[in-house]
DNA sequence: CCTGCTACAGTCCTAATTGGAGTATCTATC
DNA sequence: GATAGATACTCCAATTAGGACTGTAGCAGG
């Protein structure tokens, strides 16, 4: 059993240790780590709004952040100290672990012999817009990230756009043999 | 907005779902379940041992399932009842939820910065490794499933190699830029 | 000025899920 | 019949997901 004083050398979860992460660039509130997170890796790193308040806290309490003033409104800013800083590098070099997907979709498909073709088709074609969407979102931002800056990192945009890209043809193809009388 | 047919509180996880989906087909013990979720959706739809088994509990207690006796050894077995038939047709209705992605990869690739591009090269090239080795898994079943019935369905297969090949060509690319001083 | 509407910012709670460590139970092999 | 190793399952703590809920600020209409 641990002491429940997790001051001392507490091991850093996923999420707590992607937010250090992104406070690594600068102060940040609360909710514009949400709205930082979902405009980037949000989508191959799931965070949810709960989590990362109750984690701010964690980490503050462990020394890795502090608070810094309230501006106007209710808004808490949090930045990254020497000590979180140490923290988060050290926790980058662990070897990535596995990937985890849940994609209900999938599991619609899959199960399609106990769903009737019209809805089936109906999920499928709701799934394309969805990704034809997401993709499109990823295509904006892509320009007008290389619009500000022709030589910024779009590595992670890059991921979005094959993903996108890769479930819109399979969604095609699912379609088709729907179609056809799955 | 609501059916009035709710008779039958849905209190239905998704874990638990999709095991009266695969039970659909015929009995299986806990350990059978998890054996045919990991040889076919189970990249897409992650389930976990433990959970497995409470929810096997709690579907029978639910009277969605029911114990058959004990083969030899510790395996019991499970078989879907006609409440279980009806209530998992009833879920298979509902439009399937957003997808959820978590790849750490893709972090360790977002926050490449604040890596040794040595360390990032290798954790590229062991996904490489992981990716290509998850794609043989998948032709081969195909091939095999293909020998034993030339018409099967073969489409969550089909993802299953379009992710690994659309991984793999994307991993190829952080694997150049980050040869070329990331 | 007051009211209602809406977007913003954060809190709180519970169910679902993960990730192991631990416990038997069988099979084979000597 | 001891024991090594695969098989089948149990249990628990930590994490995550997903909402419902509480305020606050800005603004439009009356």
């Amino acid at each position: 059993m641990e002491s429940p004083n997790r001051n001392v050398k507490s091991a850093l979860n996923p999420t707590g240790a992607s937010l250090l992460g992104f406070l690594m660039a600068g102060p940040k509130t609360g909710w514009d780590l949400l709205q930082a997170i979902d405009a980037s890796v949000g989508n191959f790193w799931n965070v949810t709004r709960s989590q990362v308040y109750s984690e701010l806290k964690a980490l503050t309490a462990g020394g890795y952040l502090k608070e810094g003033k309230e501006q106007s409104r209710r808004k808490q800013p949090y930045s990254i100290t020497a000590s979180g800083r140490r923290v988060f590098k050290q926790w980058l070099k662990n070897e990535p672990g596995p990937e985890l997907l849940r994609l209900p979709i999938a599991l619609s498909v899959f199960f399609g012999q106990h769903v009737s073709a019209a809805e089936l088709a109906g999920f499928v074609a709701n799934a394309q817009v969805r990704h034809r969407q997401q993709l499109h979102v990823y295509q904006a931002l892509l320009e007008s990230s290389k619009a500000a800056d022709p030589n910024c990192d779009d590595t992670v945009l890059q991921l979005g756009i094959a993903y996108e890209t890769m479930m819109l043809h399979w969604l095609k193809t699912v379609a088709s043999r729907t179609a056809l009388g799955g």
